[in-house]
DNA sequence: ATATTTAATTATGAATTCAATTATTACTTA
DNA sequence: TAAGTAATAATTGAATTCATAATTAAATAT
């Protein structure tokens, strides 16, 4: 319960190890001869990193960021990582209150009601767009998707459908070919994802889901724009519906990521 | 040209005067007694300044921003004003390339197409939801800005009547009951203000915009949840169109913000 | 004169230092 | 013992300093 006790739920994937000059890592650059590609500034690893940790739980809603304790942890001064606390703060992700430290964001039922009613929409509004300029090579792609989904859902693979899962509704945002639209959604898909971590989800849910994508691939397969957008939407929105229930009073789960370790 | 004269572009009332013991200024907090107001950080109301000299295109796309030359501007030290920068990186109004700075981000024609693309279906998302929960008194307050819009465009006040327009539209927003929405809203609202400011709006369309949103009103009136959805879309693309017409090459007034002065 | 290499300058990245605020502890007094 | 207050410690905010990469200027060679 004690604080100190968080650096030992943290994932050892994530944490980051500095180039040192006695490190031997490769170099910062990836790729060395002419198209040189930068790594990104140090603030921003650290924010991916955090954010990880964050989303996958393993720094709770409500728990506070002391920033000396993370600088230990990563290995860095403060100044990089004041600059990515302040980049998660803009995403929503932690709250700064001045001199009196940083905390991660909490989540209420309400908050995921609004998170789900904006993707489904939102997601609608992208299939839409889709839709509205779909190619062969798109149905195709949509297609491949699903027989592969279907397949990993008879096999009860879990893990490898909701990886698809993800790609698909990816894959319809990106059709939409709408750049703004894009961002918008995988700035929410965070917060989806940090939701759905601290939920779990149920196995009836699952065939109903399979069935769902497979009328809104018809549909988009018959060029149906509004059918396409009001599936989309009911889809999101039921998914939402369970996450929600799981984080209801009944189920204790609420706050307690230690049980929804990643793997399972 | 150069870097220099852009100290003179800038607005004087945006230029942040920090607190020095020097300054005989009132204190940082705002109310003193019990229910003390901490005032927001220092890179925030350096972020809150540069969004504004951005979107008022004081600091036009692809200008390169120095840090030493802004901390002059705004007397302060690195440390915050880096912070801020990052802050509007990830709102993506900047762009900081690791190790070469950071510049003013572009924004191209196909830009405004996604963003009037993705506000028109996220008001009319707003507007869907709203529909379905409104309120007597939330009918009577669109009804009350709508007719002193209407009334400014009779007297062709048209400083004021965007002032209201720009009210109604966050009002629908408002109405979605959805904090989600409303923040990704107001997040690409700042995109679009700063695409309109460096574009001209034609008062043709102005006409055109007072009717509908009349008819937006009567379809709300009417609990007509599609059709709400429906014109709002249409109206908001329709703007967009315009926004997107007057960036066009044959219209010269690309990336020249000073032609746009504040109080037109 | 032009191109290429090397040196000097400048700007950025990140650690450190100093200052100000908040939290904690110890102490006093009723 | 409880409440309140003063002293101290810990934490955050922001400026400064140091390190490193990029740019510019200079110098050399072709």
């Amino acid at each position: 319960m004690t604080t100190k006790s968080l650096v030992l739920m943290i994932n050892p994937e994530l944490v980051y190890i500095p180039n040192m000059k006695a490190n031997n890592l490769p170099s910062s650059t990836i790729a060395s001869s002419k198209n040189r590609i930068q790594r990104k500034s140090l603030h921003l690893e650290v924010a991916d990193n955090l954010r990880d940790m964050i989303v996958e739980g393993a720094l709770p809603p409500g728990h506070r960021i002391s920033e000396a304790e993370m600088c230990d942890q990563f290995g860095i001064s403060r100044t990089p990582m004041r600059e990515a606390l302040k980049v998660l703060a803009s995403e929503g992700l932690v709250e700064i209150k001045p001199n009196r430290g940083t905390r991660v964001s909490e989540i209420t039922l309400d908050d995921i009601d609004d998170l789900f009613e904006a993707v489904s929409g939102i997601e609608r509004l992208c299939g839409e767009l889709a839709t509205e300029k779909l190619t062969e090579r798109d149905i195709e792609r949509l297609s491949s998707l699903h027989s592969r989904m279907t397949n990993y859902f008879k096999k009860g693979q879990r893990h490898d459908y909701f990886r698809l899962n993800h790609e698909t509704h990816n894959l319809i945002v990106e059709l939409s070919g709408n750049a703004v639209l894009r961002e918008i959604h995988a700035n929410i898909m965070i917060k989806v994802r940090r939701a759905r971590y601290l939920a779990i989800l149920s196995v009836e849910r699952w065939e109903e889901s399979v069935q769902e994508h497979a009328e809104i691939l018809e549909a988009m397969k018959a060029r149906n724009v509004d059918l396409v957008g009001k599936l989309i939407r009911d889809h999101v929105s039921k998914t939402g519906e369970i996450v929600k229930q799981s984080f209801s009073p009944e189920n204790s789960n609420f706050g307690n990521p230690t049980l929804y370790a990643k793997g399972s």
